[in-house]
DNA sequence: CCACTAATACTCAATTTGAGTACAATTGGG
DNA sequence: CCCAATTGTACTCAAATTGAGTATTAGTGG
């Protein structure tokens, strides 16, 4: 909604061409029992994700990313979408004028954390690199410095300016009156990165470090992407069944709900998820049972992969838990 | 999802360059009373949206495409957000090896209908190129032939082929007893492009017209785009209160009612819009008067803006009226 | 047999939704 | 000036959905 003022381009200038490349890269998601994780290759200063220029052997996009991330990583990627596409010209460093980088983000998700070693892949906890979005043991730690530091950079702002600072604050952060939102993730990503507390934003050195750091940084604007992913799954697993695509054949109904709950970064009701699961005809009887459960055996269920050609919009319209029944 | 064979690049390949450029192109969305509208520009054989190649003075991608907008039509964008980038190696016409062309979709949502003229930019009726979304004067015409045509095409593919064919158009349609998603226009534009059905699709003549096409073309896969557009729009004004970048600065309740039908292509309750709109303090009084209705005169309203402060999830949630309440 | 842990069943009030009916305030015509 | 037509607005009401529980069942490890 930005309304900056576009350079005028002559327009007959085709000419002037520009080296264009273009970057696939991947937010590979994996649910372990309790966590979300993201696969990343650890790298010299920091982890990145996988990810490899567009060739002329790649028939599609799609193609090519899953050729890169299978030679990267060794995984064979099922479930694909495609996130964003990056390509502000400063979004790294200052490139050579003439050449410009475009960088292809895709959302994948795999149902078990099989590969890794090849190539030095790694699973890494996806809230290692995000850790003011999960909720689940109540309100993150990191939030406390977030919050004050966020504070200060409104208030740096001239009157106006700071004003809508502290209001876009509020509202992402759910400081105030306003509550956590959790598919807000971009939006608080890119408050933080604007406001210089996460370490990507500081190479200008604008604004000292707020301490010892309370997150992980990624290399390029990969946490950026990570962040793109993580908002777009936390909305889409309330109305598309795409939970299914990182559970194994068959699991419980807790398996299930944790795996949600990593994924939204709270907690849940848990009859009420239940009731919801049921009445969706998500899942379908087995008729094993979990015994490992600590307690009473655990029916174990399927994915009812019918619902696929039945209703196209059928989610977890999730509604947290306040105090949250486990 | 499609598991397609990656080729295994070798690794080291780098070098293999590819000669790539970006094309810019832009959905812009408007609404006149009752009908929404696309800016295109009539082409030769057919239209085409506005569209320009990023170049290296456009500082971000959302400027490139909003200088090559105003260059071609004159009309400076308002709300613009990225759709998706296409890229397939044959989206077009087989090019040279070697080189690829991308395309960055963008819809963008204009409140007026200025311009047009300038450069020869016209607005046409969006269900000028997608006939069977419009269901506001019942089951569109359309549907006869289309339903027909398709069950001719899942016939024709073999027994498991054929089932599941049949199964997808089932959905994306609404035939049988699945009820119609307005959501699910690209779904449905695919499906017609895989079944030979829309012209683009039929460079390769594999089955003949289905008689007087019921719909217009569009250059390149521009229409596709259109689709992705739709879609998403529909999607989008029932979570976020993006309708009211189409409206005017006040406007009654049923002007605002006939842009969300004319859009969402559907027929919705009145009273039950009103008591949405107003419960969720999406509008307020300007304590003027719109007399010219016909009728008892209506009061105008305007959209709060506040509400962006607020709660960033407030949308029109829609349920589509069994017997139009007009 | 007991304490503990989970799983599962069932309840119930509050809220939201879907579909109306009723009535108010105009205009245009006879 | 009254009447039909047209549109706006208020209010009702049953059904369905949601939020937050309580109660009961079926295992475990001592």
């Amino acid at each position: 909604m930005s309304s900056s003022q576009p350079d005028r381009s002559s327009a007959a200038s085709d000419t002037e061409s520009l080296a264009l490349s273009a970057e696939l890269s991947a937010v590979i998601i994996a649910a372990s029992v309790d966590e979300p994780m993201v696969l990343v290759r650890p790298g010299a200063p920091v982890d990145t994700l996988p990810a490899g220029p567009l060739q002329s052997e790649h028939r599609t996009l799609e193609a090519g990313l899953r050729a890169w991330v299978e030679q990267q990583t060794g995984l064979h990627l099922g479930y694909v979408e495609q996130l964003y596409t990056f390509g502000d010209a400063d979004r790294i460093d200052m490139p050579a004028r003439g050449s410009r980088s475009l960088s292809i983000a895709y959302l994948a998700l795999v149902r078990a954390l099989r590969a890794s070693t090849r190539s030095g892949a790694r699973w890494q906890n996806v809230y290692t690199y995000l850790p003011w979005e999960d909720w689940r043991d109540g309100r993150p730690a990191a939030l406390e410095r977030i919050e004050a530091y966020l504070k200060a950079w409104a208030t740096k702002g001239l009157s106006d300016v700071g004003i809508m600072r502290e209001k876009r604050a509020a509202l992402a952060f759910g400081l105030g009156s306003d509550s956590w939102s959790d598919e807000l993730v971009l939006e608080r990503y890119e408050l933080l990165y604007e406001a210089g507390f996460v370490s990507e934003a500081r190479q200008d050195g604008e604004m000292a470090s707020p301490l010892p750091a309370v997150d992980d940084p990624m290399g390029l604007d990969h946490r950026r992407i990570l962040a793109t992913a993580l908002g777009r799954l936390r909305g889409k697993i309330k109305y598309r069944p795409v939970i299914f695509e990182l559970m194994p054949e068959s699991f419980t109904l807790l398996d299930l709900q944790r795996t949600v709950e990593g994924l939204s970064g709270m907690r849940l009701h848990k009859q009420n998820f239940r009731r919801l699961v049921e009445t969706q005809g998500l899942v379908e009887e087995t008729g094993e049972y979990e015994t490992e459960t600590g307690g009473r055996p655990a029916r174990l269920v399927r994915f009812r992969r019918e619902v696929l050609l039945e209703r196209p919009s059928l989610g977890l319209r999730l509604s947290s838990a306040k105090r949250p029944t486990i």
